[in-house]
Parts: C-alpha cells; structure tokens; sequence
DNA sequence: TGTACATCAGTGAACGCGCGTTCACTGATGTAC
DNA sequence: TGTACATCAGTGAACGCGCGTTCACTGATGTAC
C-alpha cells in the first residue's frame, strides 16, 4: 500500500481519533502505545506524524471527541424529554448509573473516565484545554435539568449532580465484583430520582 | 554501602513504602518508575526486590498504606467532633473539600487518587482487593456521621456522600485552574454541611 | 480524453531512552564458638 | 568478651522489551498539459 486517496487519508484519520477516544478512556492515556492505536485503525505505526504532531496533540482531541459524544447522547436525551426537567434527569442518570455504563468505559462519559488522567498532566498540556471545555458543556446539559429558574442555583446543582453521577460510576468501577459496586449506583439513582424510579 | 543492619532493613522498606504511597497517589499506579521510588527512599533501584516481590505487590501495599492514612485521619477527626454525628460530617468533609486537599494528592484521600487506576487494573491484581477493603473501611466511617437509626439508610446515604466528596475532588483536580474548580468543592459543601457552615 | 510525472499517505526499519527485573558482587552485620 | 566467618541488604551493570519519534522509501493518487 502505497499513496492513499484524500477520501481514504480522510477516513484514515477518523479511524485513528475514534480508536483512540475509545482506548484512551478504556486504559488511560499513557496506558495505550502509539503504536496499538494505529494498529486499532488498521494502520502502521509510522505514519501517525502524517496526521498529528505528537502523541499529545492526539490526546487533546480524542478528548474533545469522546466529549462530543457524551455531550451529543445527553442532549438528544435531553430534547427527547420534552419539557419536563424530571424526565430529561431520568434520561441522563438512567443509563449513566447503569451496569453497562460501568462495564463499558471506552463508549462511556469521557468526563469520568479521565478525570484523574487529565488531573495527573501539567497544566500546558492539551487536553487540559480540552477537558474543561467539554466538562462545563456536560454541566451545562445537567443544570437543563434542575428545577429552578435561578441560574445561579441551577449551576450549582448541576455541579453537585455531576460530582454524585462521576464518583458513583468511578467507584462503582474501580470496586466491579463486589455487591458494594451495585450498591454505589443504586444509592445515588435513588437520591437523584427518588426511590420509586 | 554493603550489608545494613536488621534496624535499617526495616527502615529502608518503611521508606519505599512511604514514597511508594505517596508518588502513586500523585502520578497513578504506572506513572511511577521503581528506580524513581527507591530513589525517593534514599535507594538505588536493585535493591527492591529484596523487599517486595514486584511492582505489583508493591502497589497494593502502598495502596493499604494509604488507606491506612486516610481511615485513621477520619477515625480521629469523627473521635474528636464526640458524639455530634453533625460536627462528625464537619470534621470529615471541611478538609476534605478544601483547597489543600485539592492540590496535595499525595497526602490526600487514598479512595479519589486512586480510584481510576485501580478500575483499569484486571480483577486479579491484588490492589484492587486492597482498594475495596479501604474504600469500604472509609465508607464504614462515614456511615459513623449519619443521623438514622437504620444500618441501611446509613450504608446509603454513606454511599452517596462518598460518591460527592469522591466525585468532587476529582473534577476540582482536572479542572484547576478555572473557576468552576473552586464552584465545584463549594457546591458539593454547601450541599452536604448548609449553607451557613 | 490520454499521457507524463510530481506529490505525498502510508510502510517498516531504526533512533535513543526508560521500563521491570535479574544477578554477580561487596562488605558490614550477625552468629557460632 | 573476643575472634572467625557465614549471611545477606544494598549496589550497579546488564537483560530483553516497548515506548515516542524519525526517516528513507514506495507507488497509487492527483495534476498539468
């Protein structure tokens, strides 16, 4: 394989940032080789510097991806309840406190899944920028949800939210196995939803 | 330096341990080399597997250790607000939302540092055995704070307290730097302690 | 439309480097008498 | 208590390996006429 056409070269590139959106928040990102993640797109390693300038430039926009897919789900989710913000909440704490949430990080909330890996980078990084512009969309989404018609108190409700919803799924995750795991997420679906959901 | 005696052997393995505990929480579990631990106890890197039998093993008590740090600091604090389960939830969660606490993880709360790492680590590893006995000891204290007569409605809402402090600090930390970070540890407080604490 | 050729996306070997782990060695410690 | 020597904690070089990145090369693609 030689020269490939722009629609490939194209289509080549998009493959290389959806496998690494998923693998990053499957293992982290130092914990995939720049090599698995060409190979995840069915490509070699040496012509990754074709498409971005360092392994960092990639990190900071699989963020952004994985970040446009969460925020895309939950605002479909959110028109899709109509106007009632106790049902766009159910839409979006439903499925996220699920066990197939837990067990599928790679297609999951990109907000929790690297949480602590953008936390650990130094603050020039990328994916920092990244990050914090695709977690104050997620927040925003949320405070759709809250019951007020003060802003200020549906900002801050939205952030207690995400906080409940990013550490009951990381818990839950990180003690996968044992009964406490269902446990986590049942306690704070019945707190956000009330006990009869 | 040749053989050290018995008394410094012990001292020598406290010292990888305590840097062990520390550097892991700062950096995660596979972001710390051996020869940069034993180089942060005063030691050269072949010496290690005198005292520990891997890495991994070594990750696993570093993370008992640190749970070890953070239950008794929570015992102590719950000890000394006596018998006020109010002033008990006080002592736990002022320090733990605090500036402080956001930008020292190294001495910080075993549960949110590692939490993520420990979620990537397969099933059999033993940190993850050492993360869930911490976690429910931690979640054991909190339940301490709980005003209920019901172990049930105790062990849930305990959850769900950990999940916000957990949740909290950890978007704190990945969003330093902006506003929304200090929002975040605020929310979260106003939330569980009122308004006027 | 057909031909000649410059472009450049992808390949795969190679770079220096740091990783976890092993091991021959050193010499003070601990022990046997 | 003093001496002889076996033990073994720590050293530092070395192991194979995989990392991020570079680069000479290939040959189909895209373009100029």
């Amino acid at each position: 394989m030689a020269r490939a056409s722009r629609e490939q070269t194209e289509k080549n590139r998009e493959a290389i940032e959806q496998a690494s959106s998923r693998l990053f928040r499957e293992r982290g990102l130092n914990g995939v080789s720049v090599a698995e993640l060409m190979a995840d797109a069915g490509l070699t390693h040496g012509g990754f510097y074709g498409h971005f300038s360092s392994k960092d430039a990639l990190a900071a926009q699989a963020c952004r991806r994985a970040f446009e897919e969460s925020t895309t789900r939950w605002a479909r989710r959110i028109e899709s309840a109509g106007d009632d913000p106790k049902a766009m909440l159910v839409s979006l704490v439903e499925p996220y406190l699920s066990a197939a949430h837990r067990s599928h990080p790679g297609v999951g909330c990109a907000a929790a899944a690297l949480a602590v890996d953008v936390a650990r980078e130094p603050a020039d990084k990328p994916v920092r920028q990244a990050y914090l512009e695709g977690f104050k969309e997620m927040a925003q989404g949320m405070a759709r949800t809250v019951e007020s018609d003060d802003p200020q108190v549906r900002h801050e409700e939205a952030l207690v939210r995400m906080a409940m919803l990013i550490g009951s799924l990381t818990l839950a995750r990180a003690t996968d196995g044992d009964p406490i795991s269902d446990e986590m997420l049942k306690a704070v679906r019945t707190r956000l939803l009330g006990s009869t959901t």
